[in-house]
DNA sequence: CAGTGGTCTAGACCACTAC
DNA sequence: TAGTGGTCTAGACCACTGT
């Protein structure tokens, strides 16, 4: 493991289990870079990710203090630092999988143009509703392009899409853009998400890139408003 | 200015007017290290920025490269990097702000834990309703605690809040926790916004800090739903 | 003033990729 | 194997804070 991710997670824990007091500030770079055995910007790098996490915050020329309310704030909801998929985000609840469409076509204008594809490449078209603990969670409309994520069937799509391109194509996953916006209920929503025509829905639109910097993924993700919230930690630079 | 930051920009300006080919990657970090007469490190905290903002992405053993997708997007709406008030954001629209109700009151317990203050600590309760070029456009509640945001009054509230804290109290923003839900418009709502009984409404909830990690603002910004996108660029490290 | 975090350097070695 | 980015070091100086 790399260094500065196992301080960070030491540094977190400690923080966690209360063992520098939250009204002092936490010992300085230079003696926890000592004790950690590691250079000051090694020691730096691990306060970063605490500090991007919002459970710690610097003051210059005065030292580094622990945000109270953060210490036992787990984050139940789908972060921003997060692009998991269902399945593993809510890896101990039930979660079903029905496919409502799975086609493969060519790419309209503009799905060809956010997967950064020609149009003569085949996409697949997939609409699947996901229940948790047997209620409606959210249904996806998903666009993939298929000479890049290959082998996609039935029986990956009622399990988990993410483990199929991770854990059998070996490809890896470095992000995504997303845009959030909240929508009244379309035929389909209402259909089998169900939902009453004047039930908003909260739409998750994503563009997500492998670490080759190659799209795979244009989503929809159309959530029931009361059942989902999008959280976000901003810190600025 | 920051050194890594004058690079940042300049690197971002390169991509944007495609001085670099989009189908090679861009030259190499020492490389561009001894152009911008910096340490390697130094050129890889730009680049740093860059891959953050989603624009290039990095191949370990192989280089780093220009998302396509990226060059011409420009980011319109309210992004997961910024925090600054409608007033700065629009900066260029005419933004008119009515004060719907501006009190001060003792915290409830829930105002009182997310801004972290007792509950004998006297807050600014506040509604206001933003308009952009005549239009609409966002419903803010918002709760100040009085010790830390000090001299408000209507004026302030006509203009920008932000500016105030910033530039009159000389406070620095840190950044703030948001969470992001759609949800039915209450009276208040549909009055205001002028909204139909069945048009969504998106909240962002927030707290917001200052750096020295005291919660200053908990509000509930509530946005038409055809008048606003939330977007988020997220990078897995 | 002493002490803190912010930036920056000039190197080193490692992990991974393409050839 | 050569070239790339990822990590890490041991220092340096600067900016800001509180006393």
């Amino acid at each position: 493991m790399r260094k500065y991710e196992y301080i960070s997670n030491e540094m977190r824990r400690r923080i966690r289990e209360e063992y520098y007091s939250a009204d002092q500030p936490i010992p300085d770079e230079l003696s926890l870079a000592k004790e950690f055995d590691c250079s000051r910007m090694t020691m730096k790098r691990a306060l970063d990710i605490l500090v991007s996490e919002g459970m710690l915050y610097r003051k210059r020329g005065h030292g580094t203090f622990i945000i109270k309310s953060s210490i036992h704030d787990l984050p139940v909801s789908v972060t921003d630092r997060e692009n998991l998929g269902l399945t593993k985000l809510l890896a101990n609840k039930q979660i079903e999988s029905s496919i409502i469409q799975f086609d493969v076509e060519f790419p309209s204008n503009e799905v060809a143009k956010r997967l950064s594809i020609e149009k003569n490449v085949p996409v697949y078209h997939i609409i699947r509703l996901r229940k948790v603990e047997g209620e409606p969670y959210v249904i996806e409309k998903t666009y993939m392009p298929s000479n890049l994520i290959s082998e996609l069937n039935e029986e990956v799509l009622h399990g988990s899409v993410y483990r199929h391109i991770t854990e059998t194509l070996k490809l890896t996953i470095a992000g995504s853009h997303r845009k959030i916006r909240a929508d009244k209920p379309t035929e389909l929503d209402r259909k089998y998400l169900e939902c009453a025509y004047d039930d908003p829905v909260l739409e998750v639109e994503q563009v997500a890139f492998l670490n080759t910097g190659e799209p795979f993924e244009y989503s929809f993700a159309r959530h029931r408003y009361d059942k989902f919230v999008f959280s976000s930690v901003h810190i600025r630079k």
